[in-house]
RNA sequence: GGGCAGAUGGCAGAGCGGUCAAUUGCAUCAGACUGUAAAUCUGACGACUUCGGUCUUCGGGGGUUCAAAUCCCUCUCUGCCCA
């Protein structure tokens, strides 16, 4: 079962209130949806993200595919039985994929570029190391360099194995260096595949479409209106919208205005810190990021005091918890200078320890922003 | 008392006549990371600098040489072995 509900919507701004309902619970929207790209946060157990306020995950479907395979999670009864974790689950198409593994890594740039390029990537351009064709995208593993070939069917069919609650459309993320020329005809594609994607799934779970569009305003309206115009359950919103915070909300804003308002809107692979009461005020449901968890295992700690690199000296003989205002496991019992002394000691608990604080606290974070969209301060 | 080995930048440890302000690792500092090829990567790390350089460094002192962290003498200290 799927069914999304708007509780409350706010006055002062885009923002929604909302409840996001799966066989496998439901989502007080909005909400973070930390990334468990191999099935698991990495160095948590199911146990530890159920005691971090975290609500729901979103696993890969690219990764997952090359290990441990589709069949294998299937068997185990899929991936909420194979994880041991009862919550509800997106997987993401491997879209992201096509990025990361292209123009992502030829260039050594994120999904979103500070500082603009002088070279870009033009129409008809393929990255090194795989190749994008109107029907998919030939990756190679980077397990042991096997070819394999992914597509929209093929990634729905991947999903309804791994039996997340939502699923994702499969799509082109086009890199932020890539021309008005490349990202138009890379969404057509992204459009093309939408529709294979609705066509190919044949289960219950709910399937988001993905609108792309690259930082392009014209292609981004273009790309909401038609993705939006489908019998999705809900829309995806991926790529980058530009190089500064500013354009990013209004063409964030400018986007979701095209979708229709009544589904669920998750925006992919957004949600630093300060980037979460803005994307939600733009009107957002939920949202993934990796910082939570990708910055812990860099011994960053978020506090209510800002960031803390728990890796510095000055960490050392500090007794105090990562943050005096938290009040998760882990600053109710640990001090600064422990974990400083795990992380320089190589032991994974001191990331363990991080990773827990800082999905609780991101959760945290978000949770008092419902409350405030509740009581209409937000 | 005798013999042997050694003393190098915060630490460990290379170098053994010029290309050495000195490899490398650790430590330290700074930067990067937004649908995770990520427990990672990059840079700085003697002092001053108009960023071209300049000055003081390889236990102390003395010497050889055009040139010494590198060779010789001596002192101090450390480790091991024999009395």
């Amino acid at each position: 079962m799927f069914s999304f509900q708007i509780v409350k919507k706010s006055k002062k701004s885009n923002a929604r209130l909302g409840l996001l309902e799966t066989s496998h619970g439901v989502v007080e929207t909005p909400s973070l949806v930390p990334v468990a790209t191999q099935a698991v946060i990495k160095t948590l157990s199911s146990k530890d993200v159920s005691e971090s306020k975290t609500q729901i995950l979103i696993c890969n479907t690219f990764h997952l595919h090359i290990r441990p395979g589709e069949e294998l999670i299937e068997r185990f009864g899929g991936l909420q039985k194979f994880m041991s974790l009862q919550k509800p689950l997106m997987t993401d198409s491997g879209g992201f994929q096509v990025f990361s593994l292209g123009f992502g890594r030829d260039f050594g740039t994120g999904k979103i570029l500070k500082k603009q390029k002088a070279e870009g990537i033009e129409y008809g351009q393929q990255p090194k190391l795989l190749r994008i064709t109107d029907k998919g995208v030939n990756f190679r593993s980077f397990l042991d360099g096997k070819e394999l070939f992914l597509g929209p069917a093929e990634s729905i069919r991947i999903q309804e194995k791994l039996g997340a609650d939502i699923i994702f459309a499969f799509d082109e993320c086009t890199s932020p260096m890539a021309s008005k020329e490349y990202t138009e005809a890379s969404l057509l594609k992204t459009h093309e595949w939408a529709k294979i994607c609705l066509k190919a799934k044949r289960t219950k779970q709910a399937l988001y479409g993905i609108v792309q569009g690259g930082k392009f305003k014209d292609l981004r309206k273009e790309s909401a209106r038609f993705i939006g115009s489908l019998p999705f359950e809900g829309f995806g919103i991926g790529g980058e919208f530009g190089d500064n915070k500013k354009t990013m909300i209004n063409m964030l804003k400018l986007t979701l205005k095209e979708l229709p308002e009544e589904k669920p809107r998750h925006l992919l692979g957004i949600g630093y810190l300060q980037d979460i009461p803005k994307i939600i005020k733009a009107g957002v449901d939920t949202f993934d990021c990796i910082a939570p968890t990708h910055y812990a295992r860099r011994g960053m700690a978020y506090t209510s005091a800002g960031e803390l690199d728990l890796n510095k000296e000055i960490f050392k003989k500090d007794k105090k918890p990562l943050d005096s205002k938290c009040s998760c496991a882990v600053c109710r019992e640990y001090s600064r200078g422990y974990v400083h002394h795990l992380l320089r000691a190589k032991e994974i608990t001191g990331m363990s320890l991080l990773t827990f604080h800082n999905l609780y606290f991101f959760n945290t974070f978000v949770e008092r922003i419902r409350k405030d969209i509740k009581s209409g301060k937000i």
